[in-house]
DNA sequence: TATTGAACTTGCAAATTACAAGTAATTTTT
DNA sequence: AAAAATTACTTGTAATTTGCAAGTTCAATA
């Protein structure tokens, strides 16, 4: 594991987590972890919005030196790495969750988004619940 | 007010979102005003970790322009600003309070946010009820 | 054994950020 | 009333970060 040091501006919680993932790609990339399933390097290059190889490469490095995510022996093939989500990066499921409940009230988003912004209205607990058991 | 174009990546909301407040500085404005009560430029940028007065001018803008934040006349002076949050900004108050949270669980931070952190916990949507007031 | 696939790295141009200084319109002080 | 200080910015430039294209290494498949 590479070790990358993280400058943190002070110690305000919000400053905090802007230092760690305060970016346009970090919440991205947890996104396609914990959303869609993605864990390996080239699903998350394919992933969605366009990432950058090498950006995807620093990030990751980042993550996993923040502790959000981790690197693990891919069950089909050497070659590959299973990148997973740690407990720590598990518990960012509740700031994706208001971030989709924002846009969906503020924004056009596609269809799925605003179903599952309907169920997380409905009863946010309950789709915390099935986030975490997935993980 | 300046006008200035975002340009979306795609239709998810996280996405989205973080195309209009994905970056190192502009959650940190949001805190500002909503939590400490800053509403001038001048005390924005004195605010908390050195932000640019460059990037803070240009930060103003996008936000205004996403609708977060407007500017309104000074009832102190005419040469002061006076930088509130909109309806739309408001509600990013849960998500800066899910970020709090997440804050104090994975890492050290002041021992005012630690209290804050505890509030929440117990009672989440008074904590909530409380800030939306105060706006 | 040769080719493909997966996970990166490297080099460089373009864009963004940070720092310092400057400007214009008030407001306060003398 | 004139001078000094505030307030909200803008401008210039260097440093950092990002984005794009190409290259490298090891593993798997043909």
């Amino acid at each position: 594991m590479k070790k990358r040091i993280i400058a943190f501006r002070s110690d305000c919680p919000i400053s905090t987590a802007l230092d760690i993932f305060g970016d346009k790609w970090s919440l991205l990339i947890i996104r396609d972890i914990m959303f869609k399933g993605l864990n390996t390097y080239g699903d998350l290059l394919k992933g969605g919005e366009g990432i950058a190889t090498n950006i995807l490469a620093d990030r990751l490095v980042l993550l996993e030196c923040a502790g959000i995510i981790s690197k693990a022996k891919h069950p089909d093939s050497k070659a590959k790495v299973l990148y997973q989500l740690t407990p720590k990066g598990a518990d960012l499921a509740p700031i994706l969750v208001e971030i989709i409940a924002w846009s969906e009230k503020h924004h056009k988003v596609h269809p799925e988004a605003i179903a599952f912004a309907n169920e997380i209205e409905k009863d946010k607990a309950a789709v915390l619940t099935q986030i975490y058991s997935r993980l």
